[in-house]
DNA sequence: AATCGGGTCAACCGCAGAACA
DNA sequence: CTGTTCTGCGGTTGACCCGAT
């Protein structure tokens, strides 16, 4: 499948969809020697694949651990409100769904859910391939780029453009928001209001937890400028949803409004930590926690926490 | 029954950041 | 500090499936 190979291109390779005696060569090895070292697994494992594939395979489809199976309506709606506060970082969004892949996500995302809000959001500029073309699917962004079309994928709302590439981030600075200070700046953290490019902020997001397609795209002045007060990296939610609240003590005072969890990254930093004089509610009220289940709790204080601090 | 078109999903690509030498 | 390698990510592709005609 796909396009000529490239990183995979050594003659002799195997390449498109993998058989049973591939896939049990691979788990076969995985399981005795581990993951890691991709490169040279396919030639230790004795596969005619490139490593790349390898992983691939593994991760996506040979991990004792990926739930097969319809994506469930609570996942659905999990999957939609993460979409809103990261955009396009699949990986992240898996990470908060146990058992489901980042291919898995996007791809459902970009069958089902995308086209729903896509239709709710701008029926107008929902485009098609022409008829012509081999994929009736929606017109890829690049394509639209320019174009003055609303890209298909990774928008919500009045043109705001996701940014699609996710990045790492080694350092997480935890506030508990906006809160209402008489010059908007948060002194204690240094952050000061800033405007966001358009395309990083789409952290749209109507604050219910129904999926109910016909509200996104319709708040903007509201949660859409739920980053751009701040001048922080967005990246600050890719962090935020690694860590597990539950094992956070602190996170239950409900008194204060400042709160403080600062890890840089750097050896001699001490781990994240917590101002137990005045941390920010994240508890997660009951409705919520019955809407999610408790496969997604460690998601629910995010949600939560989201709707407080907007 | 054959053909066509749209939808789905596994797999590939290129890129970027992290890790290492 | 710099260059190279490894790993992981998101975007894209195309084979396959299925329903409609």
């Amino acid at each position: 499948m796909g396009r000529n190979p490239a990183a995979c291109s050594k003659e002799g390779l195997n390449r498109g969809a993998w058989t049973a005696t591939e896939d049990n060569i691979l788990t076969a090895y995985i399981t005795m020697h581990g993951q890691g070292k991709w490169r040279d697994l396919p030639k230790r494992a004795g596969l005619k694949r490139c490593g790349k594939s390898c992983r691939l395979r593994w991760l996506n489809y040979l991990r004792p651990d990926i739930k097969r199976g319809n994506i469930s309506n609570d996942e659905e709606e999990l999957i939609i409100r993460l979409h809103r506060l990261l955009g396009n970082r699949w990986s992240l969004i898996a990470g908060r769904l146990p058992g489901r892949t980042d291919n898995e996500i996007k791809n459902y995302w970009n069958t089902n859910i995308g086209k729903k809000v896509q239709a709710h959001s701008n029926p107008t500029a929902f485009k098609r391939r022409p008829s012509n073309q081999a994929q009736g699917n929606l017109i890829p962004a690049k394509e639209l780029a320019g174009s003055g079309a609303a890209p298909p994928k990774a928008i919500i709302g009045s043109g705001n453009v996701i940014r699609t590439k996710a990045t790492r981030c080694t350092k997480v600075v935890l506030t508990s928001g906006p809160q209402d200070q008489s010059d908007g700046h948060d002194h204690q953290l240094g952050i000061k209001p800033r405007v966001l490019e358009p395309s990083s902020s789409t952290l749209l997001g109507d604050h219910d937890s129904s999926a109910d397609f016909s509200k996104i795209n319709l708040e903007e002045n509201n949660s859409s400028n739920f980053l751009e007060d701040f001048e922080m990296d967005e990246n600050f939610f890719s962090d935020f949803l690694d860590i597990d609240f539950s094992q956070l003590p602190c996170f239950e005072n409900n008194e204060g409004t400042d709160s403080i969890i600062t890890n840089t990254g750097d050896k001699d930093e001490p781990s994240p930590t917590c101002n137990h004089q005045s941390t920010t509610t994240l508890l997660v009220p009951e409705e919520d926690q019955t809407i999610h289940g408790s496969d997604f709790q460690p998601m629910a204080p995010l949600t939560e926490s989201e709707l407080d601090w907007i």
